[in-house]
DNA sequence: TTAATAAACGTTATATTATAACACTATGTT
DNA sequence: AACATAGTGTTATAATATAACGTTTATTAA
């Protein structure tokens, strides 16, 4: 039974960008979109971000400190995250594969970590800019 | 022919510190380090670090914003690089297992991108926080 | 060896990314 | 109503990173 989110105002102001955007959006280059819609600090950008997180409507490229909106239904609360980043236009796009994350989630580093969590980036480039 | 690299004053000064520490260090954790040296602007540890990470001397541990030695003598310019972080301690371990490099090496995303370069982090707990 | 080129350095200023702290408001539960 | 929880708005500040400019040092090649 899952439940639909429903999303605080904010949030949804700031996932609707996330999302009509092509590429990721930086944090500031959000704010500065809302600001029409009076919401006037990063703090109110950086708590919507964070609980879009966390309810695994967004990821956050690290690599870019940029986020994305989550294209992948079946994308577990953010548990299991890959990329591919182009170096030359910044596109960035979700893998879902489910080879790959199957084989990521099964590995277990020998020094006896079991993990939760992976975030995975790959780098190169577009078919565009190739 | 492997030449060995030779570091400027400040490249192994930066070195060092990211050698001797027990974990992942920050760049301004570095320059407060090493003011005793005469370095005293974030330009230069910056400018060490992107060179030392060009490299593959150090890698940068993108979701901590933060730097380690590598370990791994086989690692080929930070070009293939993966890490398990406790989420508890902040420990951070590169992880050398040749047939996950292999196999993420050899991954090609389905829509036409060739990868050079790829970045994976797990999260976990490591033993001793278990 | 000297001129040219590239790499590294030092410094000041500034941009970018992110969090702390506090008072207030809305919402749902007992 | 009393309480707890989540969200909001705001001001201030911390933490991370780069721009720009001039100088110095090392490398190369005429
Ligand atoms: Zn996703
Ligand atoms: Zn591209
Ligand atoms: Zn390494
Ligand atoms: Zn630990």
């Amino acid at each position: 039974m899952t439940q639909v989110q429903i999303l605080s105002r904010n949030q949804q102001i700031v996932l609707d960008i996330i999302e009509k955007a092509k590429g990721p959006l930086k944090a500031y280059s959000i704010l500065f979109n809302v600001q029409k819609k009076g919401i006037n600090a990063p703090q109110q950008i950086y708590r919507a971000l964070d609980k879009l997180i966390e309810m695994g409507k967004i990821h956050k490229i690290e690599s870019k400190n940029a986020f994305v909106a989550c294209r992948s239904s079946d994308c577990e609360i953010s548990k299991a995250t890959a990329f591919s980043i182009c170096e030359s236009c910044e596109m960035v796009d979700e893998i879902s594969d489910a080879k790959l994350s199957k084989y990521l989630s099964s590995f277990n580093h020998k020094k006896g970590m079991k993990f939760k969590r992976f975030n995975l980036e790959f780098f190169g480039l577009c078919k565009k800019c190739k």
